[in-house]
DNA sequence: TTGAAACTATACAGACCTGTATGTATAATT
DNA sequence: AATTATACATACAGGTCTGTATAGTTTCAA
């Protein structure tokens, strides 16, 4: 146990960091010194700052969509009204206290290089995400599923950016009222 | 002259290289080899690489903004051709080749304390944008022109974010396709 | 032509970065 | 009790970062 316990505290203290300071606005020693291990305990668990960024950013995908999913779920069951709850789900996440965006926009801007390992785990969860509104937009059964969950994806992100930079007042009831018409629009004909 | 251009010079040279790099990720050295200009004539126009920096969010701000309204203006003429005609600009920015998505999203993620003053460039240029969709929208005259423009710049949003993150073939036609839907649910009584 | 302003080249200070080296303490296992 | 694994503290190597110092060179206008 003392041996998983120190490295998933090293990785809560480091994951904290890089949300509120970035990844290479956090530097190793900071990570140390909060953690209050000593620095050969972290290059024990993790070999280079590199592995504890990349185990960061899958500790983030599984516990975000995970939660995600869970708190859909856990609000709605039709299909419609799964669709919905997203929404809500995301007005939940953005009024935390300790909200600071979404960690994959963040490491995608970080590093902007496509090629580069960071970027492409966002372009991951990014995808899984899409995925998911597929999912339920498909279960839903409109006419045109993909334009719907095309749409849908990107009031997700919308809402997220302008949760992030604070330029909306309520994003995610906006961007529920949005998808409420859309929604509306795409309704699967009454049988 | 001389004076003047050895300064946009150097501030264009950066400017490519924090749009590509990051800000964090660029540093003074290597916007002196780029620039093919000595140190000390950089720190003589810029004290400080945050001055730069200034610039260079003043400069994108400047030259994005004029762009994108003058893109709109020249693609339409009515107001609700107007609102369909930003997507039509963002596809436009989106496929340039040298497109490194959003400079203020990116300078808020690398820097993601809203006290910062990089942090606070974004959130006003995207209040700025927030703003010239509003201005469309109450052109438009829509019985809710709030709700209309709320929702129109979260698909801007979030095309942007899906365009850098390449989560999407073509954002900005889905973003138009959304925002025709929407549009229409909000079109003023005919009179 | 002369003199001031701008630019250049080079070196370097001081801070910070990642990662390593070294030796010690502790605790569980054999 | 001896061995092994883990964590500890400290120091430091080698590199990069921002910013400065210094001295020589070009440019251009009076």
């Amino acid at each position: 146990m003392a041996n998983k316990s120190k490295k998933e505290h090293i990785l809560h203290v480091a994951s904290g960091l890089f949300n509120k300071q970035g990844i290479r606005g956090t530097g190793v020693d900071q990570v140390v010194a909060e953690s209050k291990i000593a620095k050969m305990t972290l290059y024990n668990h993790f070999p280079s700052k590199d592995d504890l960024v990349l185990a960061y950013l899958t500790k983030q995908d599984d516990e975000w969509r995970s939660w995600f999913e869970a708190s859909v779920d856990s609000r709605a069951q039709t299909p419609k009204d799964k669709l919905l709850a997203m929404f809500d789900a995301l007005g939940e996440w953005f009024g935390e206290k300790e909200f600071t965006g979404c960690a994959f926009i963040k490491a995608a801007s970080e590093f902007g290089d496509p090629a580069h390992p960071y970027h492409g785990a966002a372009h991951g969860y990014k995808l899984n995400l899409r995925a998911y509104i597929a999912s339920l937009s498909e279960d839903f059964g409109p006419a045109d599923p993909g334009a719907l969950s095309d749409s849908l994806y990107l009031l997700v992100e919308g809402a997220i950016m302008a949760a992030m930079l604070q330029t909306a007042a309520r994003p995610a009831l906006h961007a529920r009222r949005a998808a409420e018409i859309l929604i509306a629009h795409h309704a699967p004909a009454a049988v």
